[in-house]
DNA sequence: AGTCTAGGTCAACGCCCGTTGGCCCCTGCC
DNA sequence: GGCAGGGGCCAACGGGCGTTGACCTAGACT
């Protein structure tokens, strides 16, 4: 037997390079192909490795996605923002995340056939998304509802563009998305009512 | 040799009630599966008939899906209704659809994981909601981009309500979700500008 | 009544998948 | 210099997949 896990302050393993690069190979997989497309064999082929490593190291193939989709959305702290800006630096945030880094994507990909990636999506929304939300809220029992009208429409924004590609969507400046979402975001935010 | 299609118009066959069967089964799974693990083998058993009758009827997996995604939105016409309503009117249509009908789901999931299904995607786009859009938008070279927006709210609500499940989106009363989104809408459909 | 054809079943094919177990080699330690 | 153990490869497994072709069967037409 052999240790698949230490904790995060451990010294470093000869394996660590693999490992990420299990880890890199995985999150480019799943994010352009999903869950089932992504096999393993694949995922080992651009990792320039044999696939019995990437069990030995994450156990199984669902192993491998909880902690390829591991991900900090790295939310700003709304209230740190002047409020009327609120909108503008969440959308703005929300689109350049999801072109630097791919996790998003693939997060996206996954959750949308796979009963276990909806579930990471779910707690990435409940741990990360709806407290950054109801920094800026008004109403504290309305703070869930908000968070999800807010991220329905970064969603969308982002099945658009960078899942389904439609021409106006995806070859948009992200400045114009941005001048477009941030009052629906904010209204979304800070109003009253609808 | 035997006739897999017939005009719409042709004599109804002896099979037409497997093939809607097959039709049907295959919606259903390819809403709640997405496209890789909606097998033909469990199509089949759902339809009570052999595997290898969808392949008579269907040719191949992927013209089963392409039978199976046929769609028509039904939208309104938009100049018909008040101008000020237009974007309740979409939104509560739209929502109504994905309700009643699984094909949209269907679509859907097999978009965001299958290059032909986003394909379908685009073409719904293109086909039905740019040219009904279009008949309200003051401006006509702006018609696309306010397509696409307006189809990156409600997708993303339909995202977050039926597909990923968020809490305050799948709990949200239709009407309440309505109510939110239908200014967002109205404002990407005539407004001058972000 | 006899024939022909469309509707349907069955068994198999080849392929690829996730996963396993055995084996080798290299490295760091005593 | 031996040796333990982690890093790595290889070959195989059982199973499920899409797809095929041979084979029955029952109805419609003449």
């Amino acid at each position: 037997m052999q240790p698949t896990e230490t904790a995060p302050g451990g010294r470093p393993r000869r394996s660590d390079a693999t490992r990420a690069a299990i880890l890199e190979a995985a999150r480019e997989r799943f994010a352009s192909d999903g869950y089932e497309r992504a096999t393993i064999r694949a995922i080992a082929r651009d990792a320039g490795i044999d696939p019995s490593m990437v069990m030995r190291y994450y156990g199984t193939k669902e192993g491998l996605f909880a902690a390829a989709s591991e991900f900090d959305l790295r939310l700003p702290d709304l209230a740190a923002v002047p409020r009327e800006e609120a909108g503008a630096v969440l959308v703005g945030h929300f689109l350049e995340r999801w072109e630097e880094d791919e996790t998003l994507n693939a997060l996206l990909r996954v959750g949308v056939t796979n009963p276990a990636g909806a579930e990471r999506m779910r707690a990435l929304f409940q741990e990360q998304v709806a407290p950054a939300v109801a920094a800026v809220c008004p109403d504290p029992e309305l703070a869930g509802t908000r968070a999800a009208l807010v991220v329905s429409q970064i969603l969308g924004m982002a099945v658009s563009r960078y899942v389904l590609r439609f021409p106006p969507a995806a070859g948009m400046p992200r400045a114009e998305a941005v001048a477009w979402l941030a009052p629906t975001v904010q209204r979304y935010l800070t109003a009253e009512s609808p």
